[in-house]
DNA sequence: AGCATTATTTAACAAATGTTAAGTGCTACT
DNA sequence: AGTAGCACTTAACATTTGTTAAATAATGCT
């Protein structure tokens, strides 16, 4: 049906495992396309994650409540999956919230679906492994950065590997993001002008 | 042969899928025993990461050169499995490089022996995929950590966890481990006595 | 346009962590 | 036993980040 709507996660998939022409058809049935409006809810808060989503276009933020607040562990670039993995990967509640920091357009898979092919097609299984170790790879990256690189430098790469997100995300996520407190962010940008 | 050394990486297994009575015997062909001397090194920096260890005794540190100096992202609890994932996925020189911090003994696996189990058994794609999943979690549980906690926090938490650990590796490890200085670890380690 | 809400900045002071430079104590080796 | 090298601590001072409390700027809504 829409398959130029499925051109990006096609892209991306193929960078992992390549499928025949009869799997591609049958990710485009188990796929669905979902609208959220800024500020829309994907996965909430005590729900178990039934979808994994990527993002072609817009972006997601990954938070949870800790002392009464909201704090953002994780903002999704473009083309990318996103969804609560402990929820997902155990079918617990989630205590992970995913919402829409801008107007997103989604493609989203369902657990059930997800099982249905990893159990029909060992690729899939294959590229569900690639995908998540892509995913710890660059978790890890994160970890470095928050052991080895002060928070100007956090930002400043942040800045230049996407520039575009900085622009589109309120400031307070990206210093969640970072690490840091807003005010700590606004400062440091202060001395940073280029 | 020795399958009472092989008990901790089948029941770290066990969690994820069930294997059949031959497809054990076939991991018990292709795993190696391997014990490793405090300091010695088991992938190193610029090599490509060919095997995949279960820690079955000890513990192992990863880390790199930055600055002139040696950053610790990461030890290794017991019975885990660890590589350095970039270098053994993509095959490439690892910049990561790993050693143990004391006296270990591994369980490791080639990575032309995981292809071929991952080739041969649909199911060990799928404990790949969920060893990796779980691991990709545990990253994102100290992505949290860095954000929202204190140093002091990090560290009774780390304390709490992994009591042995804390005791048997030097604190400057431990120090990375957490994101801070040996000063700053042993200077916070004056205030909380119990 | 006017108003409310949200986003961002600013500043003064506090707290946490880093830096530098010592020190002490422990361990291993010969 | 002596010594070299780690492991860990201590302390003074520097830097970074947090906290609190504002002010200003931008945005969206009616």
């Amino acid at each position: 049906m829409q398959v130029e709507k499925l051109k990006n996660v096609l892209i991306f998939i193929s960078q992992f495992v390549d499928f025949e022409e009869n799997e591609l058809n049958e990710i485009q049935r188990v796929v669905q396309f979902v609208h959220l409006n800024k500020g829309e809810i994907f996965i909430d808060e005590g729900v178990i994650a039934n979808d994994i989503a990527f993002t072609n276009k817009g972006y997601l933020r990954v938070y949870y409540h800790f002392d009464g607040e909201e704090i953002t562990r994780d903002i999704t670039p473009l083309n990318t999956f996103a969804t609560a993995l402990p929820s997902f990967v155990s079918q617990t509640p989630s205590y992970e919230i995913i919402s829409a920091i801008t107007d997103c357009e989604l493609i989203t898979i369902s657990r059930d679906h997800m099982d249905y092919l990893y159990s029909k097609y060992p690729k899939w299984e294959r590229l569900g492994r690639r995908i998540t170790e892509e995913m710890f790879v660059e978790s890890q990256r994160r970890i470095y950065s928050f052991i080895t690189e002060t928070a100007e430098t956090r930002y400043k790469k942040l800045l230049k590997q996407y520039p575009e997100m900085v622009r589109d995300v309120p400031l307070k996520y990206i210093a969640d993001y970072l690490g840091i407190k807003l005010q700590s962010l606004s400062r440091l940008r202060k001395t940073i002008d280029w």
